[in-house]
DNA sequence: GATAAATGTTTCGATTGCGAAATAAGTTTG
DNA sequence: CAAACTTATTTCGCAATCGAAACATTTATC
C-alpha cells in the first residue's frame, strides 16, 4: 500500500479520533477543537477576526464556535478594555482539563503507533 | 503548565488540525473521520452494525455519514452477497488518495513536533 | 465633529446532523 | 411456513451550523 511511516501515521489518527468518539464527551467539530487548541498553546490576545484569519473561517463561524463552547465552559470571553470594539477569548479551569484528557488519549495513541 | 511530552503532542494535533481545517476540504466530522480510517484500515468486511458498535454511536448515525461521505465518494456502500440485509463499506479510489494527504498533514505536524 | 473603517454579533434561508422510534427487507428458528 | 429476530434505512421533531449580508458599537481619520 504506502510506505510504513504513512501507515502508522494514519493509525495513530485513527486510534485517537476513535477513542474521543466512544467518550462522548463533548462532540466538537474539527473547528471549533482547532480554536480551543490556538488558544491554549498560543500566546494571547485572541480576538475573533484573528482566529479567522489564523484558519481561514468566517468571522460568525468563529463566533458561533465561541457560543458552543463558552456553554460548556471550555473558553470564555472577555472584553478587551483597550479596545471596546474587541473581545479577547481566555482559557478556563474546565478547558484546560479537557485538553488534558484530549491529551492523553492522543499521546497513548502516538505511543503505540510511531514508537 | 503541563510535562514537555504532553506540550508537543498537543502542538502536533493543533498543527494538523488547523492545516485541515484551513485547506477547506470535504468537512467530516470526527465521526466521519473515524469511520472512513475503519474502513482504511482495518480488515474488511465493515458492516453499518459493526461501526456503530466499534464506535459506540447509533446506527442511523453510520448511514448517514455513509450518505455524506458516499456523496463524496470517499467510499461506496456493496450489498453482501451471502446475506442481502448487509451491506458492506468498500474503499474507493477517490478516498485513497484523500486519505494520503490527511496523513501528510499529519505527518508533517507529527514531525515537526514529536521528532 | 462628521465620515470612514474596524470589530464582533445577529439575521436570513438553507443544509446537516442528532436520537428515538417506526419501517422495510431478509434470515433463522421452531 | 409462520413467528421471531436481524440488518439497515427512513421518518419525526429538533438543534446546530453554514456563508453572506446587514447591523450595532467603537475607534480612527480627515
Amino acid at each position: 500500500m504506502k510506505n510504513s511511516t504513512t501507515q502508522a501515521t494514519l493509525n495513530m489518527w485513527k486510534q485517537a479520533l476513535g477513542e474521543l468518539v466512544r467518550r462522548q464527551g463533548p462532540d466538537l467539530s474539527s473547528r471549533q477543537m482547532a480554536i480551543l487548541l490556538i488558544v491554549y498553546l498560543e500566546e494571547p490576545p485572541h480576538t475573533v477576526r484573528g482566529l479567522a484569519a489564523r484558519l481561514k473561517i468566517s468571522k460568525p463561524a468563529v463566533t458561533r464556535a465561541l457560543d458552543t463552547m463558552g456553554k460548556l465552559d471550555l473558553l470564555r470571553r472577555k472584553p478587551d478594555e483597550k479596545d471596546l470594539r474587541s473581545v479577547n477569548i481566555v482559557r478556563t479551569v474546565k478547558g484546560s482539563v479537557y485538553l488534558s484528557e484530549i491529551a492523553d488519549v492522543i499521546e497513548k495513541a502516538a505511543w503505540e503507533n510511531l514508537g
